[in-house]
This record gives structure tokens, C-alpha cells and sequence, in this order.
RNA sequence: GCCGGGAUGGUGAAAUGGUAGACACGAUAGGUUUAGGACCUAUUGCUCGAAAGAGUGUGGAGGUUCGAGUCCUCUUCCCGGCACCA
């Protein structure tokens, strides 16, 4: 026998499985079709990262289990190689992204082949070639037609590290989601696709999805549904109104003032003369400020008087209107009504310059004195006071009364708002699609028709971003002098990029139709194998990548290219991995660089490893010593399987592989690939025990190992059972059928009863299984155990629990 | 502040309301081989005890139950999302 050396086996057999196509379904002749999907990597220059090497393999386990199972699996692979980031790499390297685009596609393809996952490498995909990004291209056009997608001047997010606009998904806590500088603001005329109009099926659907709950609750936090009524004012001696967004139109009688924010469009309408240049001094001074700044200088509430004040028509009560900055123009109607009582910010406001405050409600603490110190502040459930009809209500159904009776008065009207914003995707960059519309002094915008698609990525020596507001690709003049394709004059191209999360929000589509020049959809497949079974990825894309996404494949429903609303039937959130208790960091020097474990240890061994630290979803700590013991582990497999005294199976050995079985068989569904390993390893420590194996075991023992470590599985696979590549079509392991479990083995003849006094353990007791329901002989039984007895002989028994075959408790009078 | 998810040995962790710590790592002792990240056996939650054994133990406080890591109430801390969001 030789060693187990994982280095000469590996590389021998990936290259077998991608020459032979071994996991490379027929997509239109497949019978029970399972749409396995990763997301798929960002190609960046150091390679496979780690924490990519996880997830794939996760997803890479979970798909040969579903395939052992008899599903014929489609677990695509390809690049999202178009991006800032590839870009931004590429300028500090000094070289151009399509040359290292090259160099990073040839790493990563060579290290998926490595670590052994079962990809269809016949249907690759990668974000950046032309005919990927035509139907990048395609899609913007369709949704163009729709009217979702759509040009306008606005204040848009702007990187000033990489000059370009970022849609609000991608500001991370005011910061660029990819180099982290601080984000500003720029009034520019952007595209925009419009999420907005989902806003509320993006929403509702969550529910149904069978998907993480830590996305689903990003998703809902993201979308921010917020069930309110607009309040309309009228301004004393004016002939304008304001109107006022609340959630708590309940509190309506406690309102003191209104304040609108800088941005509010009426500001010099209503502003009073002797108070004008005040409130032009304040709002410049507030405009000046970006929202980072407003938020730093912490709670202080500043602020001008219009002079003018409005009327809450519930009461006649005069409301003086002020200007703060506190109230976002962008965040409901921009205006709001104070009532201090109950919102904290108001009350700080309240206080700051002197304006009544008005008990409305009485919470838990009965508290019924009148506020003046913030911890008063009632901002919970309660019931109504001061509030004429609504006295005595709890908030809740003052809430409805005071909206039915406002609408009815023709004073307000119920809105829903929400926090979602459309999403923003020019960006003023080289390295991504062209936008495929046509500026024509004539025509105005021009779709570019869909057969002169795609429009081509031109080659551009200098790509970096201007910061001009235009993208590099202005400078190509040959690029951007065109025909308008309507009245055939002088017209120029777009010049901005989109988004690389567009292409990311379509690319499990394309997976099915790579060989289809044609087409993006193709019914038939579409059927097949649409929505995607099972996705794995990473939690950080919860409201990026698979928002966008949901939204695009409601779009294509709506526009009939395909039947179906959820683009991901079921989605799991991979945990991450750390190092020593630390976040991985370059700076803090403690990367792991998959290639040298591998080279080192073999892919299985690495593989296993990963997947035996921890539940899959909960990530884990990378410690190297781990690696040795599933070294061991796989070595012990490796001499066992080739030298083990042959025997017919025994009992015992049956019950244990049928117990292992049961339990791999849930494990696996559950992602538990980690107890899975540890079931496995049970099993091994009790054949090597045994000393003997029957031939069934170890191939059972094989197979469902084969997922974790398809290798060695592999390997061990054709030395025992002699397959032949060339004559049988069922050779490889990879292509057996999951283990059946035979229920009559998974009964032990003896059983172990447990005995416990007053709930306390005090001894076992072993039977066989037979006497298991005759509790009067187990009984005695128990009663005769000496250390029980010791515990009994001075106390009357009350009671006696029984729970046949598993646990007797005597219950004395001593509790 | 609101919404999610957590907290179990020295470490990673396991436990349909029924023997807490499976399986590993590490450690200790012994054996064996020293050509190999070696292999084999035993011990390993904590406290007391030479041992038998006893007590105690799943962030904390209560509760339900014959029986709670698991269910309920309150609470502390950690991680993630949203946030001067009206």
C-alpha cells in the first residue's frame, strides 16, 4: 500500500472530472433538475482568498450531496470580474484591468480546479467579456423600455477617492463601500433604475423566502417601510400649506411647532422679512454641511424662526414654523410636527428655544405630571390624554380614529414611505459596461437598438477616472462620435459605465444559456431549472447583491421573459472565518492563503478542515493545528479502506452505519457539515476497534464522505472497486447513489436506562430491548441498583416517571 | 433607540425537554518507532478526596416541569443591520 499523498491523486483526478464533463449536467434532457449557485467571486490579484474558499466549498459539498442524492446538479462558476475594485488594483499596479484581468481569470480558474469543486466547466461566465456584458447591456435597455430606468439631475453620492457616484447601498455609514473614504454629495444627472416601484413586493415577499434571517431582517431594515399620514397645515395669513409626514398622527394635540428642514422648497415663500436673512444664513450654513458633519456634531439642536405659524385645525392652536437641521429633506415630506412630549427630538428642540411642551399620554409609569426633563419623555405604548376625543384610547387605536377622522376632514391622507431610494447605477469609470444610449441633439435620448449590441468596452490607454463628473470614456473621441440611430445625424454615446452590481444581478441567469448567442432566456431551461434551488453566499451582499437582484427578476416577470418573481428559492448566509480570534487583515499580517495549505496538506484535507470547524453558517476560528487531526483522520480512512480484514457486517457494525447514515442524511440538509465529519469519524473509530469492516460499510463510509473529500473518496473508490473510465459510465463515486438506511438496523438489542432519584442521576441500567416496556420490571429493576438504594431506603417514592427505554426517575417525598 | 443573531471546558464545538461536554485540537503519563505534520494506550469541565465517591456546572436572576443548555419572564455582555427616519 502507499502512502496517502495527497498531492499525487488530486491534480490527477480534477483533471479527469473536467475532461470527462463528469459535472456537467444535460441541461435540457435532465429529470430532476437542482439549480446549485454560489455567488460568484470578485477576481482579485492575490487569488482565492480563504473566506472565498469557504463559501465555495460549503456550496461545493452541499451540491455533491444533493447530487449523490440523484438530482442532477448545475453548479455553475464564473468571474464577477468588472468593478471599482479590479480597477482601482489594476491603477495602483500601474498596468491596464484588461491585462490584469487576464492574469487573475488564469489564478482563479486554476485554483477552482485545485481545491476539487464540481463545477460545469463548460458553462463559465464572466462579467467582463463582451458576451456577458451584451446582455448587461440588453437588460438596461429592456428596463429603459419599461420606464425603469430613467435619467435625472439629483444629489447623488460621490467618492472623492474614486471619482465617481456610488448608489446609497454602497455608502456604508457615510463611507465608500470600497476604498472607505469619507462619501460627499454632488448634484449631477445621473441613470437611475427604479427599485422604488418594488419597494413594497420587495418587501412583502420576504416572508415567503426561505432565506437567512439575518438578510431578511437587513432587507426589511433596508427597505424601511413606514405606515403613516401626511398632515396638511395651513400658515397663518399665507396661501401655502405645509404638509407634515407622522407615524404618530395619535399625539396630534400635543404639537407645538413644525419645523422643515433647509432643503424644504417653500423656506422663502413663508419666511417673513424681518426674519429672512437669518433663516438664508442658517440654511446656507446647513446646506454646507454634509450629512456626516451633521450627525458629528451630535444631538444639539440648532435653528431659526420663520415668523410665520401654521394651524393645527384639531385645536385652533397656533404653531410657530422654524427651520432646523435636524429634519431631513429627503426623509418623508421634509417637514415635521414637533410634539415634545413624545419624541425626544422634538423635546430637545423644545427645550433649546423655549417652546411649549403638552402631555397627550400617559405611559406605564403613570406618570401624569407635565414633561420637563428628558426622561419623561413618552415615547411608548400609553394611554390618550388631553386629546379630546381620543381620551382614554390607547395609542394604537387613537391612532386609527385620529387618521379616519383627519382623512375624513379632508386634513390628511394615509401614506406609506419608504426608506429604499432608486438605485443610482452611472458610475464615472472605465472598467465596467457601457451604457448603450445615444445622445442626438434632435432625438434627445436614444436607445442604442438592441441588434448593435454590445457596445463595445474600447480598448483606452489611459482609463483612470477624471473626477470631472464624465467618465474616461469622453476622451475616446472614436468612441464617443456616433450616428443617432433615429435620424441618422451627429450623436454621441453615453459615456458612464454601469454599475457592477447590475452585472451581478443577472448572471445566474446567463449560466443556462451560455451556448445561446441569442438570447439571455430560453423558456424551456428556464422552466428547468428556474429559480435557483439553493444559493450560498456571503451576509455583507444582503442589501446589495440580492436586493438588486430580487428586483431585476420581478422586473423580467413583469416584462414576461420569465414566470417567476424570487430569483433564489432558498438562500443561506455562510459565516465567516477568522484567524486566532482576529478579523483577517493584510495589515495585520494574518491572511490565509489557501494555495500553500493546499500544496502542504492537499485540497481534501484543507476542505474538511474547514467544514469540520463549525456549523457552516457560523463560520469559525482558522487554527493550523486543526489541520493535522483531519490529516489523521483521512489517513486512517486511507489505510482502512485498502487494509481491513474483510468480514461479513455485525450487528453492531450495522446499527452504528445505519445511525450514520440517518444522520449524515440530515446533517447535510442542514448545512451541519461539521457534525457530519464527526459522524464519520465515529464510525471509523469503530471499525478500527472492531478490527474487521464488510465491503458495504466502507463503500457507505466512502461515499458519504466523498462530498468533504471527493479525492481521496475518489481514489479509494477505483482501487476497491476496479472501475473502468472507458467502459462503465458509473465509475466515478461521485456518480453512486446515497446510502439507503435500513430502519430495522438502527435498533440496538440492549438498551441503557437511565435511573435518576428526585431528577439526579444515580445509576444505568442495561436490558435488552424487549424488557423496555415492562416498567414493573424495570422498576424492581432499578430499585435493586445498590447506589439507588442508598438513595431510596430512608424516603417513600411519591412517583415514578417512565419514559420507556430511556429514563426512570423516582420522585420521594424528601423534595 | 429599533430590529436580528449569539453566550456551553484550556481551544473549535456536540446535545427530538431525558446521562451536558459527542467528535476533534491541545495537554499529561506510559509504550513503540525514532525514515517521515508519526503511531498506539490511558487520563483530561471545575471543587474536595489517596481512592471509592460526593458536590457542583451551559453569561446572570426568577419561573414552568418528575426532569431545563433546550420552554417562559426579566437582565448583562458580545456580534450584525438600520438610525437626528418624524
Amino acid at each position: 500500500m502507499i502512502k496517502y499523498f495527497p498531492a499525487k491523486i488530486e491534480p490527477k483526478w480534477a483533471k479527469k472530472w473536467k475532461d470527462t464533463g463528469l459535472f456537467s449536467p444535460d441541461l435540457d434532457k435532465a429529470k430532476k433538475p437542482f439549480y446549485s449557485l454560489m455567488m460568484f467571486p470578485y477576481p482579485s490579484a492575490e487569488g482565492m482568498h480563504v473566506g472565498n474558499m469557504y463559501a465555495f466549498t460549503g456550496s461545493d459539498v452541499y451540491s455533491r450531496f444533493k447530487r449523490l442524492q440523484g438530482f442532477d446538479v448545475f453548479e455553475p462558476i464564473g468571474l464577477d470580474g468588472f468593478g471599482i475594485h479590479g480597477e482601482n488594483y489594476a491603477m495602483k499596479i500601474n498596468e491596464h484591468p484588461m491585462e490584469v484581468s487576464k492574469r487573475t481569470e488564469k489564478h482563479f480558474y486554476e485554483q477552482f480546479l485545485m481545491v476539487g469543486n464540481a463545477f460545469d466547466w463548460q458553462r463559465t461566465v464572466d462579467t467582463y467579456k463582451s458576451n456577458y456584458y451584451k446582455w448587461t447591456q440588453w437588460a438596461f435597455l429592456q428596463l429603459y423600455k419599461q420606464g425603469l430606468a430613467y435619467r435625472k439631475k439629483a444629489e447623488v453620492n460621490w467618492c472623492p477617492s474614486c471619482l465617481t457616484v456610488l448608489a446609497d447601498e454602497q455608502v456604508i455609514s457615510g463611507e465608500c463601500e470600497r476604498c472607505s473614504s469619507q462619501v460627499g454629495k454632488k448634484e449631477l444627472e445621473q441613470w437611475f433604475f427604479k427599485i422604488t416601484d418594488y419597494a413594497d413586493r420587495l418587501l412583502s415577499n420576504i416572508e415567503s423566502l426561505d432565506w437567512s434571517e439575518i438578510v431578511k431582517t437587513a432587507q426589511r431594515n433596508w427597505i424601511g417601510r413606514k405606515d403613516g399620514i401626511n398632515i396638511e397645515y395651513e400658515l397663518e395669513g399665507l396661501d401655502e400649506k405645509i404638509v407634515c409626514f407622522t407615524t404618530r398622527p395619535d399625539t396630534n394635540f400635543g404639537a407645538t411647532f413644525i419645523v422643515i428642514g433647509p432643503e424644504h422648497p417653500l423656506i422663502y415663500k413663508i419666511a417673513q422679512k424681518q426674519y429672512l436673512d437669518a433663516v438664508k444664513k442658517y440654511v446656507s450654513t446647513a446646506l454646507a454641511k454634509s450629512d456626516m458633519e451633521r450627525i458629528a456634531e451630535g444631538r444639539k439642536k440648532t435653528g431659526v424662526f420663520t415668523g410665520v405659524f401654521a394651524v393645527n385645525r384639531l385645536n385652533g392652536q397656533k404653531l410657530p414654523v422654524w427651520v432646523s437641521d435636524f429634519v431631513l429633506g429627503k426623509v418623508g415630506t421634509g417637514a415635521v410636527v414637533g410634539v415634545p412630549g413624545h419624541d425626544i427630538r422634538d423635546f430637545e428642540f423644545a427645550k433649546e428655544f423655549d417652546l411649549p411642551i403638552v402631555r397627550v399620554v400617559v405611559g406605564k409609569d403613570d406618570d401624569k405630571t407635565p414633561i420637563t426633563k428628558a426622561e419623561q419623555v413618552q415615547e411608548e405604548e400609553g394611554l390618550m390624554v388631553n386629546s379630546e376625543f381620543l381620551n382614554g384610547l390607547d395609542i394604537h387605536e387613537a391612532t386609527v380614529k385620529i387618521m379616519d377622522y383627519l382623512e375624513e376632514k379632508g386634513w390628511g391622507k394615509r401614506v406609506t414611505s419608504y426608506h429604499l431610494r432608486d438605485w443610482l447605477i452611472s458610475r464615472q469609470r472605465y472598467w465596467g459596461p457601457p451604457i448603450p444610449t445615444i445622445y442626438c441633439d434632435k432625438c434627445g435620448i436614444v436607445p442604442v437598438p438592441e441588434e448593435d449590441l454590445p457596445v463595445e468596452l474600447p480598448y483606452i490607454k489611459d482609463f483612470k477616472p477624471t473626477g470631472t463628473g464624465v467618465g474616461p470614456l469622453a476622451s475616446d473621441s472614436d468612441f464617443v462620435n456616433t450616428t443617432c440611430p433615429k435620424c441618422h445625424g451627429k450623436a454621441r454615446r453615453e459615456t458612464d459605465v454601469s454599475d457592477n452590481f447590475f452585472d451581478s444581478s443577472l448572471y445566474f441567469f446567463r449560466y443556462l444559456t451560455t451556448d445561446m448567442d441569442d438570447k439571455l432566456f430560453d423558456d424551456t431551461r428556464s422552466k428547468k431549472w428556474l429559480p435557483v434551488d439553493m444559493y450560498i453566499g456571503g451576509a455583507e451582499h444582503s442589501v446589495l447583491h440580492l436586493l438588486y437582484s430580487r428586483f431585476i427578476t420581478m422586473a423580467f416577470k413583469d416584462m414576461g421573459f420569465i414566470d417567476f418573481e424570487e430569483p433564489f428559492t432558498k438562500f443561506r448566509a455562510h459565516g465567516l472565518i477568522i484567524k486566532d480570534g482576529a478579523k483577517m487583515s493584510k495589515s495585520k499580517g494574518n491572511v490565509i492563503i489557501p494555495d500553500k495549505y493546499i500544496k502542504d496538506w492537499g485540497a481534501d484535507v484543507f476542505r474538511t478542515y474547514l467544514m469540520f470547524m463549525g456549523p457552516f453558517t457560523g463560520g469559525g476560528d482558522f487554527q493550523d493545528d486543526g489541520l493535522n487531526g483531519v490529516y489523521r483522520f483521512l489517513t486512517r480512512i486511507w489505510s482502512l479502506a485498502q487494509n481491513y480484514e474483510e468480514a461479513e457486517a455485525t450487528q453492531e457494525e450495522k446499527r452504528i452505519l445505519n445511525k450514520t447514515i440517518q444522520k449524515a442524511s440530515k446533517d447535510f440538509e442542514k448545512l451541519h457539515y461539521n457534525t457530519v465529519v464527526s459522524g464519520l469519524m465515529e464510525l471509523l473509530n469503530f471499525l478500527s476497534r472492531q478490527k474487521t469492516a464488510s465491503k458495504e460499510t466502507i463503500k457507505s463510509m466512502l461515499i458519504m464522505l466523498s462530498p468533504l473529500a471527493p479525492f481521496i473518496t475518489e481514489e479509494l473508490w477505483e482501487i476497491l472497486e476496479r472501475t473502468n473510465i472507458r467502459t462503465n459510465e458509473h465509475w466515478s463515486i461521485h456518480n453512486q447513489p446515497w446510502p439507503q438506511i435500513e430502519e430495522e438496523h438502527l435498533k440496538d438489542e440492549k438498551v441503557t436506562i437511565v435511573i435518576q432519584v428526585d431528577g439526579k442521576l444515580r445509576d444505568n441500567l442495561i436490558i435488552d430491548r424487549e424488557l423496555a416496556d415492562n416498567q414493573s420490571e424495570i422498576e424492581s429493576m432499578a430499585k435493586n441498583s445498590p447506589r439507588v438504594q442508598k438513595c431510596i431506603d430512608s424516603v417513600a417514592i411519591v412517583k415514578v416517571f417512565y419514559v420507556p427505554g430511556k429514563i426512570i426517575n423516582f420522585v420521594t417525598d424528601r423534595k
